[in-house]
DNA sequence: CTTGACGTTGACGTAAACGTAAAGCATCCT
DNA sequence: AGGATGCTTTACGTTTACGTCAACGTCAAG
């Protein structure tokens, strides 16, 4: 237990080290460590050592997902940026919030892409059971 | 007309040449034959010249879908072949059903990757919103 | 029959996203 | 002190998905 009186869990440790970031996400040191390079994380330096922390942890939730959805890590950079800007001006924020929609656009597409996917296969797997079944039982 | 009386469109031609099939979906002939080395279609020949189909146009579209969807070619090729199957033995219906089922795991993974994103992206504008009126009128 | 317009086959180039191997620090254990 | 272990940088390799010439075929129009 920890002072708060609370079983300890991972996310109580509060930084974590490249192996283990990399081994709770089933990601390389290498792949982390190209993320650094592209600028989408900024870990602490202890020494050499690089320490991460929950933003981190964070940003590279994000990374991952945007990958999963098929994102180049490119625009993933933009997206993640878009987070941390400051969003002062007026203009600035009217522009984050052109991207925004860019971004929403994007994804009702995939997601209708998606719908379609879906569908498709309900169908075909119908047809494949209807197959089987007059295979098992003639 | 045509002899069945119905305006002639684009669907009534019934063969592609490269070129249109290129310029309707958005992508160069180079794709389009690379698509072919990789066996993904397979267009009649008449003499050297390639010449399309229906049949070739709907898997160019799944391969356009699967590829906004961030498939790579490979999965997108597997997952073509699957819909040409013989589908004749019992085995191979049940791997074919196998295959569909984590297909659809995955879509619908990418589906609700995509809620959270959108669910996100809803939080993240408000708050943009919401700065943007107080620097409007202040 | 020549001239374009379009098509085809290599062959090489490239950007993205890492993999991998080499070699050097740093720290911990005994 | 001397491994063993883990992390770091450097640097070159690899795969995917095409782009980009170059050089040649073909086919209807003038």
């Amino acid at each position: 237990m920890n002072p708060a009186g609370r079983p300890r869990t991972d996310l109580d440790a509060r930084t974590w080290t490249i192996a283990r970031l990399a081994d709770e996400f089933g990601v390389t040191h290498r792949t982390i460590r190209y993320y650094e390079d592209l600028g989408l994380i900024s870990p602490e330096r202890r020494s050499t050592t690089r320490i991460y922390h929950r933003r981190d942890r964070t940003r590279l939730n994000l990374i991952l997902r945007g990958k999963r959805l098929g994102f180049p890590l490119g625009e993933i950079r933009t997206i993640i940026d878009l987070y941390d800007e400051p969003r002062g001006q007026a203009s600035q924020l009217s522009y984050v919030l052109d991207q925004i929609h860019a971004r929403r656009d994007d994804l009702e597409r995939r997601r209708s892409d998606i719908e379609e996917g879906l569908k498709e296969l309900d169908v075909f797997e119908r047809r494949c059971q209807e197959d089987l079944k007059a295979r098992l039982r003639p």
